[in-house]
RNA sequence: GGCGCCAUAGCCAAGUGGUAAGGCAAAGGUCUGCAACACCUCUAUCACCAGUUCAAAUCUGGUUGGCGCCUCCA
């Protein structure tokens, strides 16, 4: 299984610090609002890794923190009158009912940066004894950045360019810190904001900082995988590794994984900028799984355009997919013939092909847009073998081999048993009385009828068959 | 100003040295009372220029056009 490294630029074949498991972090939101879809990429890509990585045997051990204590969420909470909790607690449950709905498995631990404020303080003493932070008149707490020789490294900045390449970045360094490239990490409170108490002031803790001390917490001083969207790179996880490995004195994390950015019509969507939509306004119009499908068939790394028309496109995709499973439920329910015979042996063998292109794609770096082309490839190949004289055993593998990989991804094809309206049983008799009776109108009529209720008929040689209208 | 990414058919998108996957859309056809599904057929020399090579979409240099980071941001 191989993994592009930001830190060194290429591939690499992963390999986990301890075998057959992985210890994986994800920068998560900050809950001061409903998610939007630009948070959702992550989320789904690297859930999708997670997925993958477990059906090759491997136990990930999967931390996504909730950033629970910014700016923004203090500003929310006092343009409403209540406490920041209330609004971050709001949030975090209503991102969980998004990554539901996107099928977007919950971490194995979910930490809140306000209930790991002892931890921060402890990480921050460690870099102020080691000579990597210092403290301001007014009681902020600076990373000396100069104290980390490799900083840059994951980013590949220098000091330098950094120094002599920023205009604002000089201006703001007239305040108390030793270099315009130090960062916070502890700072004191203003009025009204929610606060811990700490040897240096009444504040509360740098962004950087959170992350560092909660991936130690539940994942160790050194982890496998740390990954977030590719805008964290610079500052945010470079900051992270100089605090971690300043303080710990050992490698931060082995893979660092960034995923590209969604754009609405070609823009770089941001909250700033108000042209965003939330995960909860795409589930008014379509499935979650749509965008689901959507986002997995670019690759992770490739900027990802979102428009109405690409919405559509996925969902008609992802019919297609459903369609054939859907037809291969209804060979096998009215197949006569139960164990296969040989030659639908030699086809499953065949089939077993596409599960291996799959798996190719995934192992070169999660390439899931590849990987999905590899279950078109088996849908074409049911499509095409599977017919009314199939043997129920050969009809169901198949079913099972394209559900299997679409479970990977992260979709469920499989429709749940549902019982049968009674209503719409013997509307299809009737239907078939009519059409039997060569009463179109009434036939057409029906089939409207049940279309209102979202029931497409399908008039098949071997019956009538119906499904749900997949939005 | 500094650092970096991208440019493949109408649209989306893989492929990163050996003569272009897949999906959507459009067109024609088979099946069918019609429709839908499915199947068959049909759509590209890979932004442009120069070079390296027996061989380049794939490597090098340049041009043009997009975009990102350097500031809260997935």
């Amino acid at each position: 299984m191989k993994i592009y490294n930001t830190l060194t630029k290429t591939k690499e074949e992963m390999q986990t610090i301890e075998p057959g498991k992985v210890r994986m972090y994800v920068c998560g939101p900050t809950v001061y609002n409903l998610i939007h879809i630009g948070n959702a990429r992550p989320m789904i890509v690297f859930d999708t890794v997670r997925r993958y990585m477990e059906y090759k045997g491997l136990e990930v051990n999967y931390v996504m923190n909730f950033t629970d204590v910014d700016d923004k969420i203090i500003k929310a909470s006092i343009a409403e009158g209540v406490d920041a909790e209330v609004i971050s607690n709001r949030y975090i449950e209503e991102c969980k009912k998004d990554m539901e709905g996107m099928n977007v498995r919950p971490a194995t631990t979910h930490p809140q940066a306000t209930l790991e404020i002892e931890g921060m303080q402890d990480m921050i003493h460690t870099l102020i004894k080691k000579g990597h932070a210092y403290v301001a008149m007014d009681g902020t707490v600076y990373f000396r950045t100069r104290s980390f020789e490799e900083y840059g490294k994951l980013s590949h900045k220098n000091l330098d360019d950094l120094r002599s390449g920023n205009r604002s970045l000089q201006v703001s360094g007239a305040e108390q810190k030793e270099d315009p490239l130090d960062f916070v990490l502890w700072k004191p409170k203003k009025d009204g904001e929610p606060f811990w108490e700490s040897d240096w002031c009444d504040g509360r803790p740098g962004w950087h900082i959170e992350c560092s001390v909660m991936s130690k917490r539940y994942l160790g001083e050194k982890i496998d995988i740390h990954a977030g969207g590719e805008d964290l790179v610079f500052p945010h996880h470079e900051n992270e590794i100089a605090q971690s490995e300043a303080a710990n004195g050992q490698e931060f994390a082995r893979y660092w994984m960034h995923n590209a950015f969604l754009n609405i019509d070609n823009k770089k969507m941001s909250k700033s900028l108000g042209n965003f939509f939330t995960v909860r306004d795409i589930s008014e119009k379509y499935d979650l799984r749509v965008l689901r499908f959507f986002m997995l068939q670019a690759h992770y790394r490739s900027p990802l355009n979102f428009s109405a028309d690409l919405m559509e496109a996925a969902k008609n995709s992802l019919e297609r997919i459903e369609n054939a499973v859907e037809n291969l439920k209804f060979l096998a329910e009215n197949s006569t013939t139960s164990e296969r015979i040989e030659k639908e042996t030699a086809l499953l063998q065949e089939a077993m092909t596409f599960t291996e292109q799959f798996e190719k794609a995934m192992d070169d770096d999660f390439n899931t847009a590849d990987a999905i082309s590899a279950i078109f490839d088996l849908v074409k190949f049911a499509n095409l073998n599977a017919n009314g004289e199939s043997s129920k055993e050969f009809l169901s593998e198949l079913r099972d081999q394209i559900i299997r990989l679409m479970d990977i991804c992260g979709i469920v094809v499989e429709k749940k048993e549902e019982m049968l309206d009674s209503q719409i049983e013997s509307l299809i008799a009737e239907r078939q009385q009519a059409r039997k009776d060569r009463n179109f109108a009434r036939a057409d009529e029906i089939r409207d009828i049940l279309l209102e209720k979202g029931i497409i008929l399908e008039d098949t040689r071997e019956g009538v068959k119906w499904k749900r209208i997949v939005d």
